[in-house]
Parts: structure tokens; sequence; C-alpha cells
DNA sequence: CCGGGGTTTTCTGCATTCATTTTTCGGATC
DNA sequence: GATCCGAAAAATGAATGCAGAAAACCCCGG
């Protein structure tokens, strides 16, 4: 976690305080506090803050300060469908591309995701999973554009509530994506990952327009 | 092109120092001379370079400065490879959810590719119509994206030399790809799309691999 | 003439400080 | 009691200053 460079151990730092959900959805970021949080002065931070707005997950008010970016119900879903594209794209290279190492970790990872308890680790074992199976696809941009799309799914994650039924549906997909994966089918693969994306974003998205 | 905060007439300024070849791929880029060349101090200059190199133009090597991100011929590869994952998805959805200003002025940018003479104008042109085409697609983390891949290709523009017959062969590929939007023809448009992507990428390749 | 070692110089990283804008709070007025 | 206005307080944007690391330079020895 502690980077050599306090630019990045910042970046990092913020980004999960906002993924663990402490600085919530629209909410102001002081600088002060996040001053004496980290212990750094406000330069550093700063700097911090406009490479996460770069990023997408902060947005800045000239003169008027950093909020955590707000997501609502239309921009979630624009987020899962963007995301599709991108779950072809690794479905298809993956399948073909994938190393002896990739094929184990995944097997690892999907062994862990079934053997997960509670909501908080399966999603956590969940994004490692399928941040691994985008590394898998061999394309540096894709696998940074898909990371910045998971991102936005985890922090939509504290807002609603985890049907357990949907935990077991995800895992079935998860098998399904495992078999194609093994046999190297690229379609197969992408098409699975494709409709396991649009099944989370349904799930996903019915709990949140109720909100926001 | 000149907003109001500082910070982003820096990012626009030295993205578009790097777009038009001042900086040149790999140069390092003191912190000095461009704080005398916009008239700022370093503070505002350094925000700067992190956002940049968070979008990936830049790379910050840790108390040795920042570079221009080098791009080599497998990068840019990986970079129209992942190209053509967003063009499929824009043709797919452009071509149902343009509206008629959309229509109107992707006609117009049409003409003017058409009428284009120069290497220089023509790839402007090109790069606003792609634009204007991705945010048709009304999608607004997919049009980030693809922004970001096509300032990596248009940064590349400046190592090749363009082939007069690739300029006849490009435009005849828009004029497919603006009949399958007239018609509002999903797939075609979206397979159109890839396949100028693909040709624009091996006309890119043929030239760079020589280099770098 | 070339290579190595130590010093000087330059440059980066971060903290501190100053100016400007925004926000807040108090009081007067309606 | 609510509202508007103004001053104080706080927060942001940017410049400057300082410590440490990297690079350049010079001098010496081989």
């Amino acid at each position: 976690m502690t980077a050599h460079t306090l630019h990045d151990r910042l970046v990092a730092g913020i980004r999960e305080l906002i993924l663990r959900g402490e600085l919530t959805d629209g909410a102001r970021i002081p600088e002060a506090a996040l001053c004496t949080r980290f212990t750094v002065s406000r330069t550093p931070l700063r700097e911090a803050l406009k490479a996460l707005a770069s990023e997408g997950l902060v947005t800045l008010r000239p003169n008027r300060g950093a909020v955590v970016a707000p997501l609502d119900a239309p921009g979630l879903a624009q987020v899962f469908e963007a995301k599709e594209a991108l779950e072809r794209f690794i479905g298809l290279h993956a399948a073909t591309r994938a190393d002896a190492d990739d094929l184990a970790a995944l097997e690892g990872l999907h062994a862990d995701l079934a053997a997960a308890r509670d909501a908080g680790t399966y999603s956590e074992v969940n994004a490692a999973f399928h941040d691994r199976l985008a590394a898998a696809a061999r394309n540096a941009p894709v696998q940074q554009m898909y990371a910045a799309l998971q991102v936005q799914v985890r922090r939509a994650r504290h807002a609603i509530n985890h049907d357990p039924r949907r935990m077991q549906a995800s895992l079935a997909e998860h098998e399904g994506i495992m078999a194609a994966l093994r046999i190297r089918a690229p379609l197969d693969l992408a098409e699975r990952l494709a409709r396991h994306n649009a099944a989370t974003a349904r799930a996903f998205l019915a709990q949140f327009d109720g909100r926001a």
C-alpha cells in the first residue's frame, strides 16, 4: 500500500476511502480534513484529487471544492453498458491469450468465490477474478479502462442490498465462464461474460432505481 | 479552448503541445520551461502533469521528472485493438440513438472530409467526425474512453507518413459508414467502423513498425 | 585519450505562505 | 418571524521557499 511517492499513496488511499464508502456519494471532500487524515500538506493532496478527477471518481467544482462524483441510475446503467463492450473484448481475447499462470490464478479465485460466505468477500473476490481475466486479455488500454469501470460499479455496491439469490445465480454464471475458459472458447466466453454483466446490471439497477 | 481555470487551460495546453508534436515522444518535460511557456508557477503545472499522467499521455518517473509517454508499435497495436471494441459499441448504438442534430453535424463533417486536401486537415476533420459519432452513441464512459484512445492515435500520426492512397480508401470507407448511418443499420455500422479501424491500424502500423 | 570519483549544479517533491473566492453568521429592516 | 445585507470566517487557487535526490561537471589517474 505504502508506495514510494506520496502521490501514489494518496491516490490509492482516497480511492479506497470512496470505495469503502467512508466518503459517500456527492459528499464534499474537505482538503484540510484529508490533510490531517493522511498527515500531508495540501499540495500533494490536491495533486491526488486532480488525478482522481481525471479518473472520474471525484468532480472538481472551481472555487467550490471537490465532491465524490455522484452516480445516478442512468449513469450506472451507462457504466454497465460500456462494460459490456469491454467484457466481450476480454472474453474474446482472454480465451486465446490466457497462459498457465492466468488459468491457475483464475481457478484459485473461482474456488475462493465459491467458498465466499458473506456478500462483502464475494464482491471482493469477484472483482479480483474479473480484473485477472481482464489482464489475461493482454491489452493494457482495455485493462485500464476496465479497472476504471469496475471502480464505479464497486462504488455503487454500497448503495444497494445484496440479494443472496443473485449471489447464487452469479456463481452459476461463473461456472459457465470457467467452463468456456477451460476449453478456450472465445465466442462462448465473450457471450457468457456479456450476459453475466447484463444480469449483474439488472440486479444493481433494480435496487438502485429506488434511490438517487 | 481557454477555460476559466488554470488547471483546465494547462491540461489542454500541454495535451495540445504533445498532439502537435512540439513535445516529441519520450522527451523529458522540464517543469521550469513549461512554467515560463504558460506563465504560471510550478504548482498548477505539476497538478496538470499528474492529471495527464492519469490520462496516459505522460509518464511520471519519481524524482526524475515527467516524459511524454513513449508509444511503441505493440502499444499502438493494442490501442487500435481496444478501439475496435469501442467502435463496435459506437456503431451499434449510434445507429439507433443519433438524433437529427447528430446526423446533420455528421453529414457536414463528412462533406468537409471529402473536401479536405492535405493530410493534416483530413486527420483533423476525421477525428472530429469520429468523436461526434462517439457522442451520438449516448454513453459518457465510452465517449471518454474513446477520446483517450483517439488522442493516442493522433499522437502517433506525427511519426508516420500519410499515404494518399490510404486517404482515398479511408474516404470510401466513410461513404459506407454514412450510408449505414443514414438507414440506421446498427450491425452494418458496427461492422464498417470495426473494419475502418482495422484498415487504419494496418496503415499506421505498417509505417510505425520501422521506427520506435 | 578514456574512465572514475567527488563536487557543484540543477531539478524534483513537498511544506508554507499569500491572495481571492465562497460560505457563514449576525444584525437590521420590513 | 422571515429576509436581506454586510462583515467575519473559512476554504480554495496559486506562488514562493526549502530539503533531498538526480544529473552534470570537473579534475585526476590510468
